[in-house]
DNA sequence: GCCAACGTTGGC
DNA sequence: GCCAACGTTGGC
C-alpha cells in the first residue's frame, strides 16, 4: 500500500493511537476494489512511501479491519469529498491499517534488482495503482531481504 | 518541473 | 459505446 511520507509516514502510522490509521483518500476503482473485496483482517501489508525522495517499502503492516465507507467522502471541507457520495451510497470503501514495524528502507532501485519480484504489479512501467496485490513468493522475497 | 502512462469525463 | 481531451500519478 503506497503513502506519500508527507501525508502518513511508517512514524506516523506507528505513532497512531493502536498503531492504527484509516486509509482514507482512495479514490480509484480498482484501488478500492482491493480494499473492499480482497483483503481479510490480518492480511500482511508492505508500507510503501511514494512521491517522496527516497521511494521505497519503509515498514510493515496488517489489515486491521473490515471494508466500510470512506467518511472523508462524505466531508465537503476535505479535500477527498466527493459530491456524488451519500451516506445512502457510499461509492468509497476502505480499511484501517495497523503499522507493526518499521524497517530498514528498501528502495525502487533494490527492488527492482531481483529478479523473483520482476512481475510485481508495483514495480511494472506505469503503474499508478496505489494498492496493489503482492504473492506469497514476492513477500517471502522482499521479508528475506529487508532482514540483511 | 518534466513527462510518460494511465484513468476519467463527456460529447457525440 | 467510442474516443479525444483532460487530469493525475509518481519516478526522475
Amino acid at each position: 500500500m503506497k503513502s506519500e511520507p508527507d501525508e502518513v509516514s511508517i512514524d506516523d502510522a506507528l505513532a497512531a493511537p493502536d498503531q492504527t490509521v484509516p486509509w482514507t483518500g482512495v479514490r480509484n476503482y480498482q484501488a478500492r476494489n482491493f480494499m473492499r473485496d480482497a483483503m481479510r483482517v490480518g492480511d500482511g501489508v508492505l508500507f510503501y512511501h511514494s512521491s517522496c525522495a527516497e521511494p521505497g517499502i519503509a515498514g510493515l503492516a496488517e489489515v486491521a479491519s473490515t471494508p466500510y465507507p470512506d467518511p472523508t467522502q462524505f466531508d465537503p471541507t476535505s479535500r477527498y469529498y466527493d459530491p456524488k457520495a451519500g451516506r445512502e451510497n457510499p461509492r468509497w470503501m476502505l480499511v484501517d491499517v495497523r503499522a507493526t514495524e518499521k524497517t530498514r528502507l528498501m528502495t525502487l532501485p533494490e527492488l527492482r534488482d531481483l529478479p523473483e519480484l520482476s512481475d510485481m504489479l508495483i514495480l511494472k512501467r506505469g503503474n499508478r495503482l496505489s494498492i496493489t496485490p503482492v504473492t506469497p513468493g514476492e513477500w517471502r522475497c522482499i521479508i528475506t531481504h529487508l532482514r540483511k
